[in-house]
DNA sequence: CCAATGCTTCGACTATGATCGAAGGATGAA
DNA sequence: TTCATCCTTCGATCATAGTCGAAGCATTGG
C-alpha cells in the first residue's frame, strides 16, 4: 500500500514509556548497564531486559558486554537527533512530562545531549564558532575550517591523534529547547570532555543538566563570545 | 522520575501503523479528507476517525472543516521534519516497508515533502543556492540574502505580496534519503508551486514522487547548477 | 420534506504486548 | 568449588487500545 521506510516500527519502539525513559537516559551519552537502565525506566530487571532486546533488534541501541555487565548505549548520533526532534514536537505542543519548573529552565540553559553540549550554551558555542568562521556549514555538513583547526589546538585538543572511529568530526544537532543547531559529532564530544576535564562544567547526577563553575562561566564567555 | 518533554506520548502516536500511514500520506502537503485518509491507511472510516481525533488532540494534525468535508493536514513543518527524521532512522537500519524497487529510486531522486521539493533534486537546489550565496545559513536559521531576493524575483516569484502567515520564509529540512538539507518553509513551497505551474514538474498520483518534464529538467539545471 | 453522503460516537470483541514471579545461565570473587 | 551478582528466558496475568458493526449527527441536494 505505502512505500518508504517503516516509520511506525521505529516510532512504536520509542513510544513505550519504559523504553522512552531508557532512551532518554542514554541521551546523556554514557553507556549504562541493564540494571541501571531498569531503575531509570522504573521497571524490574526482567521487563527492562525484554525492552532492551527489542531496542537492540530495532537498531536503536548498541551493546558492549564487559564481564558480567552489559553496557547499552545509543547506536549513533542519528538516533539522538531523532529523539531531540521528538522532544521538540512534544515540548512545542505543550506535553511536558512534569510541570515546567526550575529544573526545566536549567535544562534549557545547558544540558548534555549524547555527550556533547546542548541548550542555549551549546547554541551559543556553535553560533560563536560559525560567526568567527571556525566552522562552516554546507548543506547539512558542518566542517572545521583551517582557522578552526588552529583554534581547536590552541584550545588544547589534539585532533591529530589517530582515530579508528568513522563517526563524522562535526555534526549539527537540532536543539529541542532552543530550536537551533548545536555542535555534535566527535569534535562536540571532545570539546565537552575537555571542558569537563578542566572543571569548567560538571554533570548533574542522574540528570542531563550541566553546571558551569565560576571559572567555566568566565572561560566560556572568553572562548565563545557572541 | 524523568523530566523533559513527554517523548513517549508523541512517539506512540506515530507508532501505530494506521496513524503512520495517515501521517505519511499527509507528508505530500495536501490536506486530505477523513475518508481519503481512511483508504490511505487501509482501515474503515470509523477506525480512521478515532485515529484522526487522537492525532488532532496530540497536536500533530490541523483540521479545517468545509461543508460536510473535514480536511486534515499536518500541523506544521516541524511535524514533517520529525517524520523525515524517523524515516531516516528506519531506512538506515534497514527496515523498509516494501522491498527496495524502482519506485524507491524515483522517490530518492525527487519527491514532495510537505509541499516542497525533496530528494537529490531538492538537495541539489539547496546546495546550488547556498554555493551562490542566494541563501545563507546561520545556526539552524536559513535566510534569503539580498542577492537571493533578486534571484527569486527574476525566477518569477513575488515575495512582496502581503502574507498573514507567520511561518518562516526559509527553513532547512533534513532529507531522509540524501541525509542533507533541502529547502522548506514558505519559500520552498512557493518555488515548488511555481515549478508546478510552469509544468516543469508533475506530482505522481497517490504517491510522493515528482516527475520532471523535459523542459523542467533543462530549466532546473539552468537555474540550479552545481 | 426526504434521501444521500461524510463523518463521528457507541459498544463489543480481540489481540498485542507490558509486566512481574520464578527459574536458569554466565561471570566474577573468595 | 561455592556463593553472590548480573542478566536473561519462560510462563502467566492483565490491561490497553486497535478494530469494525450499527447507529446517530450534520450537511448538501433535490
Amino acid at each position: 500500500m505505502k512505500n518508504g521506510p517503516d516509520i511506525a516500527r521505529v516510532a512504536a519502539l520509542i513510544g513505550d514509556p519504559a523504553r522512552a525513559n531508557i532512551l532518554t537516559a542514554l541521551m546523556a551519552g554514557k553507556a549504562l548497564t541493564a540494571t541501571e537502565l531498569a531503575s531509570e525506566a522504573g521497571v524490574t530487571a526482567q521487563t527492562a531486559s525484554s525492552h532492551l532486546k527489542r531496542l537492540l533488534d530495532g537498531g536503536l541501541l548498541r551493546l558492549r558486554g564487559q564481564g558480567r555487565h552489559r553496557y547499552y548505549s545509543l547506536s549513533g548520533p542519528d538516533v539522538a537527533a531523532t529523539l531531540e526532534s521528538l522532544m521538540g514536537l512534544a515540548a512545542g505542543h505543550g506535553h511536558l512530562r512534569t510541570r515546567t519548573g526550575p529544573k526545566d529552565a536549567k535544562l534549557r540553559e545547558a544540558r548534555v545531549c549524547y555527550n556533547h553540549l546542548a541548550g542555549t550554551r551549546g547554541v551559543q558555542m556553535y553560533r560563536s564558532m560559525i560567526q568567527r568562521e571556525l566552522l562552516s556549514e554546507a548543506g547539512d555538513h558542518v566542517t572545521l575550517t583551517d582557522r578552526g583547526h588552529g583554534f581547536i589546538s590552541s584550545f588544547g585538543i589534539d585532533l591529530s591523534a589517530p582515530t579508528r572511529s568513522k563517526a563524522p568530526l562535526c555534526l549539527g544537532c537540532l536543539d529541542w529547547s532552543a530550536r537551533e543547531t548545536h555542535l555534535a559529532g566527535r569534535l562536540g564530544r571532545a570539546m565537552f570532555a575537555h571542558m569537563e576535564d578542566r572543571d569548567w562544567i560538571t554533570r548533574g547526577i542522574g540528570s542531563r543538566h550541566v553546571q558551569f563553575s565560576a571559572l567555566g562561566q568566565e572561560m566560556f564567555e572568553q572562548w565563545f563570545p557572541v
